[in-house]
DNA sequence: CTCAAGCGAGAGCAGTGCTCTCACAAACTC
DNA sequence: GAGTTTGTGAGAGCACTGCTCTCGCTTGAG
């Protein structure tokens, strides 16, 4: 695969590690709105049309970054559920504690990247338009959502929720589409608690908790699992006892 | 309190109000992060450096517009809320039907005016700290929901949420800050409930829901009358009743 | 060894936010 | 009513931005 190719290609990708690395700095220092491609050269000793050799418009620039947000948070998502089936000295987790890992990773890594994420989870950029390669690795924490939810419900550990006849239809074609063999009922759930997740994430992240939340570790952990219930997780058994 | 002060007072509100519209004009447009200047001094027959008479800078005539349109989401809830308790057809409307017509106003003003929405809920403007005369506007739809919660606690139409012991001093707090008289189960799920409802709502107007959720109205309706559960609301019982 | 491809430098275009000075006109004072 | 203060628009200019184009140099494949 990674086979060296030629001191050229190996520049090359340097160079495009570099100028993404200097991009970041700058997003994390500035944010999205003034990231400026003269400012990423100029850091890097190079003038600002050698740039264009490597990523073809700012917006590509920022395509590149958005596709690496994605994958860092969604694998923080997996990487936070794998530690926890792991890490278990009291045997394996219930799907509770496997579901709040997943959260309270991605909350962690928002925090830590306010500006990434404000990339992938804020307001979109006015004329961009995500392209294709974005998709994949954005739908990485919503598939750890499912799996815990799947597992949890092989393993017999869901209480199916309500569901509404109006929403009946749509469930089931969700159902259909992301999770073969869940209840439908547990799949609209799943996609609303997904995006309120995102809510109290959003809302700390983006400010809106200032002068109002203070115990903000407590109001997500309570949350959360308030979440989890929602979706139908119980407590007890682990995700394949 | 609005007496004509002279034909300059009223040619400066005048122009002032035309600089606001042409902006919102843009805005709804492009987006805020192509807000020029310029193009509003062009599109309005003046010259650039003439409206700074008016706005000291581009990011005073953002925050006139983001009081605006906190404003206008505000005032979009306590009216649904006004309607909903007015035209009532069959006795007074019960806690989650007034709930719920506040969520529903928000959602709809929020896809009807996505750039602004996404300017006052979206990614913060980077190196912009909201000033003081928008926290006032920005607290409107809070205050309406909350509203609610005390009418149905007054009313004995409330069931009180679960409370974990590390949340407690914080709900407490936020009870006496916000809704004294309300006990702190609810204030404490109801601020939890506030940041998830607008992750529905910005998971829609920015795009997540794309190419995922068709059925958006009734996912929306289900997660918000699930949320007025969570609170504590009951469906019965009017608000004085 | 040759030659096309890749690359950086530089100039240049159209646009941006913002500052400054200058001239004019309205509004207030005496 | 005359004179002065104050608000206002026009214009030039500065330091930026994204982006395009051309020009040479270097590199690696044939």
């Amino acid at each position: 695969m990674t086979t060296i190719r030629g001191a050229r290609e190996r520049a090359r990708t340097e160079v495009t590690a570099a100028i993404k690395d200097e991009a970041r700095r700058q997003l994390a220092a500035e944010g999205a709105a003034k990231l400026s491609l003269r400012a990423v050269a100029r850091e890097l000793g190079m003038v600002s049309s050698a740039l264009y050799r490597y990523f073809p418009s700012r917006d590509d620039l920022l395509t590149a970054l958005i596709v690496d947000a994605f994958n860092a948070v969604g694998s923080a998502a997996e990487q936070a559920l794998a530690t926890a089936d792991s890490a278990g000295p009291a045997g394996p987790p219930g799907p509770v504690d496997r579901w709040t890992a997943i959260c309270t990773a991605v909350r962690a890594w928002a925090l830590a990247h306010p500006h990434e994420y404000a990339l992938i989870y804020g307001s979109p950029v006015p004329g961009y338009i995500a392209p294709q390669v974005t998709v994949a690795p954005a739908s990485r924490v919503g598939l750890a959502l499912i799996s815990v939810a799947s597992d949890a419900h092989h393993a017999g550990g869901i209480a199916l929720p309500t569901l509404s006849p109006e929403l009946r239809p749509e469930a089931e074609r969700l159902a259909a589409q992301f999770a073969p063999g869940l209840p439908p009922e547990v799949t609209a759930a799943l996609v609303a608690a997904w995006a309120q997740l995102f809510g109290l994430i959003s809302f700390e992240v983006f400010g809106q908790f200032n002068e109002v939340v203070e115990a903000r570790d407590e109001l997500f952990t309570q949350s959360v699992r308030r979440l989890a219930h929602e979706v139908g997780l119980l407590a007890t058994a682990g995700p394949t006892a």
